[in-house]
DNA sequence: TTGTATGCGTTATCAC
DNA sequence: GTGATAACGCATACAA
């Protein structure tokens, strides 16, 4: 049987409040008393029951993440963040792994609200915008990363990804491209559809048609930028260029072009965004938009605690700076185009 | 306020212990009655409150892994394994990382013991055999992977690391190579010591002097194993090809070959373990070894969700087969060594 | 400065 | 089949 409170009490021959002043550094016990009970403490290897304290003071001092997938190296990175501010202020996390998968979200959501977890981050959730905003109605802190929701219960940290998108197809532009084909991730995903904007943006910025057949679904993983490549190859369209809304679909761009004995970046150039961890290894390296993941996170875990400790003035949504990052793979001007246009 | 199982009773006309029955699937209470519960429950959106739960039950469900990065493929791997097969039974996990870091670890460690989780699985641990034992004691539930612990409270997979690494020691025999070197990580790393046995057995197994000077230690990491190459090459050290115990290492090798002009596999063939994800997009692709660190995730929680539940008679440690994969970095044979050598 | 008594929300024991 | 009640281990209001 474990040691509980009133055991240390008895044999500190004190009361078990007395102990759980000790515990609680409470001010108001004497010196003399405290260091004995912490005597006692240490030689019992007592360990307060979480259980027990949790059903006392109403909270966990735990934080659920719901991610699509933690593999993912973009996952992995935001999840690092959450994780170093959270164990900064003495908070647990437990993960939930969805595999992308709608039916086992709503399933560890039904899981959580069962008040094991004091708040809530959601990264790259696939919940309708009801659902979400039903949990922070439940009294629940929610964040959220790679969606917007407006609700003044729901905490949003991200970046700029209309810029973001518009700077990197206008260095595809600077670089001589003028047919460049966009790839987009999940019909309804917000990060790709804000990229999807950017991408028209810098194509009207530089009075370049919107050609809509060049924008193609790959789904955000490999084998769908595989397959989108195939259909535009095989409908016959011409392109130069293609911007990804994610490195994995580039993954399957990088596959196709070598069976083709197509050359990147001289027969295509390609950009893809989030940086991922294999994206400086790939021969050649991708050129990528990299997002700070880990410092997303880490702020969103830090409004997120404050949040659930009564700081209900600080802003609901942070955006932060995401960066071009020019590599091989878009790194070869078009020939007859001269730096100045 | 949240709805308890009091509010549910009394809209019901039940009593609590009734709704409880309903909630456990108890069989002795009337169709009628649990029809009626139910639709309660569902109108009130009633959801049971862990803590009391738990504190009733004395168990949380709910599994503790600690992992010395989270970020690294090999560990999230694990992991994955690992919350699919809680998931199915119905557990969930909270992740603690340690960034490589022993006090956190031990922070951890301490966090973990107030009775929050029902079992704990060590990822890579760097605690002490005593440290280790001592969970087992207090009567956790302990798992592990990447080390050997002799005791029959402490549940073990892994992979026969001393005949992976021979088998890949002696396809670079097979290739030709007499001098080959064997980059180690931590120096206590028990996966990193049978790795070396493995090398060592190959060596002599085919009547080549084993040379203590070729061994040299990376930490398990990418600049460790730039430094470990730059010092061998710096002392005069010949070899042409190297054994590294992880991928990561073999990553800075790649480097500081690329910053010498030494081509791979030409001139210095490499093998690493891990089956990084990098690991195949690197050019040349990587040799490795393919652990099953999915199969040795889902089968060490299988067996910790096992044991939790009284099942003291299955095999403590279970040992899983690996996989060498033969790519780029090994595969050029050295002039005038034929294939029967 | 310390101690006593109560309640957090649930399940299990026992009685009806 | 169903209900009243005690207990899980802790922190706090109130008393001393």
């Amino acid at each position: 049987m474990d040691i509980k409170i009133i055991d240390v009490a008895r044999t500190a021959k004190v009361s078990p409040t007395t102990v759980s002043r000790v515990l609680n550094n409470s001010p108001l016990v004497k010196q003399r008393t405290r260091d004995s009970v912490l005597k006692v403490i240490e030689e019992l290897n007592y360990v307060p029951h979480a259980a027990a304290k949790n059903l006392r003071l109403q909270k966990t001092m735990t934080i659920g993440i719901i991610v699509s997938d933690i593999k993912v190296s973009y996952n992995a990175d935001i999840v690092k963040g959450i994780q170093n501010k959270a164990y900064s202020e003495k908070y647990k996390i437990v993960i939930c792994d969805t595999q992308n998968d709608m039916e086992i979200e709503r399933e560890y959501l039904r899981l959580l609200m069962d008040r094991s977890v004091d708040g809530l981050i959601l990264i790259a959730t696939m919940l309708t915008e009801q659902e979400i905003t039903g949990i922070a109605d439940r009294g629940y802190a929610v964040g959220i990363i790679g969606r917007s929701i407006e609700h003044d219960k729901v905490l949003n940290v991200h970046t700029d990804n209309v810029k973001a998108a518009k700077e990197a197809v206008e260095h595809l532009i600077a670089q001589g491209h003028r047919e460049i084909v966009f790839l987009s991730g999940y019909p309804n995903a917000k990060d790709s559809f804000d990229r999807l904007e950017g991408y028209i943006k810098a194509l009207s910025a530089h009075d370049i048609p919107f050609r809509p057949e060049l924008v193609e679904n790959g789904n955000f993983n490999k084998s769908g930028g595989y397959e989108a490549i195939k259909r535009l190859t095989f409908k016959g369209a011409l392109f130069t260029a293609v911007f990804s809304a994610n490195d994995e679909m580039a993954l399957g761009v990088y596959e196709i072009c070598h069976e083709m004995g197509r050359t990147i970046p001289e027969e295509l150039a390609i950009i893809g965004v989030d940086n991922d961890r294999v994206s400086k290894y790939l021969s050649p390296s991708l050129s990528t938009i990299d997002q700070p993941k880990y410092e997303m996170g880490f702020m969103l875990a830090d409004k997120l605690i404050r949040y659930m400790n009564g700081d209900f003035k600080q802003p609901r949504l942070t955006i932060l700076e995401s960066r071009l990052l020019i590599r091989r793979s878009s790194d070869y001007p078009r020939k007859g185009i001269s730096s100045s246009e």
